[in-house]
DNA sequence: ATCCAGGCCCGAT
DNA sequence: ATCGGGCATGGA
């Protein structure tokens, strides 16, 4: 009882009035560097963010998060875990610049980004659009897909700037397994189509679901590289693909996904240019450079080679 | 017009 | 195990 009390006070104290003091966080910075696809910015620093089967109104001034239309419970169960709020970055981004100090620059430009927590068959659906696609594109696919069979969130209509008020939260798995491959077909999906409707059959029977990945008697993760084969036996889910559901949904921080991006980058600071090198090559030395803390310098590197056209 | 995007599959070595 | 061709679509 006493230990309840305890765990109330301290988070009552961090979350006052639905506003929390935030350290090593933008809500920009996280939202738009290519980690999840369904939001839609209102201003500088102001969103709708759709995850969870909710749409968070949410806004930073300076070092204070607003959370302008969740309750507390929402707040303290879902965003702050999605948000990756619970951690310390600064112990991340030490180990990291120490590993090789031309990271400092790099993690400056983008020092408030976090590594969000998303829900695992939105993130697996999501990255398999990613393939070969352009964000904006993997964004309106997933709008799509959320739309067509997605359930409606209605917001406030009094907010600024919103085009909308009405968001479509992610489907369930029930309503993804109606989509047919002609459906993901008339989204623009190419050829994708058949990998999205054999993935979405295997959500909805359960044949992959995000208890595989859990070891309930140690209430831990299953080892990186056995959840990653169970991952890479979906069609049309590779390495890269593997690393970004492994890193952004199952919390395997380590990962350390190869796409364009990090492979310029990458062949650029560590490789002489050497076109040689295959991307299996770069992940095995990122993740050996980086260790546990591999996926948060891959995000860096990514932003800034993607931001800066390296 | 040609190249490229948060790549992967499949058949040939 | 590794390599290269093919693949849908739309933005730059």
């Amino acid at each position: 009882m006493l230990h309840i009390i305890w765990i109330y006070a301290l988070q009552y104290k961090k979350i006052k009035d639905k506003k929390m003091k935030v350290k090593d966080f933008d809500l920009s910075e996280t939202l738009e560097c290519g980690q999840c696809f369904n939001f839609e910015k209102l201003d500088e620093n102001e969103y709708v963010v759709v995850a969870f089967k909710k749409a968070l109104h949410v806004k930073q001034i300076k070092n204070e998060l607003l959370f302008l239309n969740a309750k507390e419970k929402e707040i303290e169960n879902i965003w702050i875990p999605y948000f990756d709020l619970n951690r310390d970055y600064g112990k991340i981004k030490s180990f990291i610049k120490k590993a090789d100090p031309r990271l400092e620059p790099i993690i400056k430009e983008n020092k408030g980004i976090r590594i969000l927590n998303q829900d695992f068959a939105e993130t697996l659906i999501s990255f398999i659009i990613s393939q070969q696609n352009q964000i904006p594109k993997i964004k309106r696919a997933v709008r799509a897909l959320s739309l067509e069979k997605g359930k409606e969130i209605k917001l406030s209509k009094d907010i600024k700037n919103l085009t909308d008020s009405k968001f479509y939260a992610f489907p369930t798995l029930e309503a993804l397994s109606q989509f047919k491959e002609e459906d993901f077909k008339n989204l623009s999906l190419g050829y994708r189509a058949p990998y999205l409707f054999d993935t979405a059959q295997k959500l909805f029977k359960k044949e992959i679901s995000l208890n595989d990945f859990l070891d309930k008697k140690e209430k831990t993760l299953i080892p990186y590289e056995d959840a990653k084969k169970k991952l890479m036996a979906l069609k049309g889910v590779g390495e890269k693909v593997a690393n970004c559901v492994l890193l952004f949904s199952l919390g395997y921080r380590e990962a350390f996904p190869v796409d364009t991006w990090i492979r310029k980058i990458m062949l650029k600071m560590y490789f002489s240019d050497n076109e040689k090198i295959t991307n299996k090559e770069i992940e095995a030395f990122g993740k050996n450079l980086f260790g546990k803390y591999g996926g948060y310098a891959q995000q860096y590197l990514f932003i800034y080679a993607k931001n800066n056209r390296i």
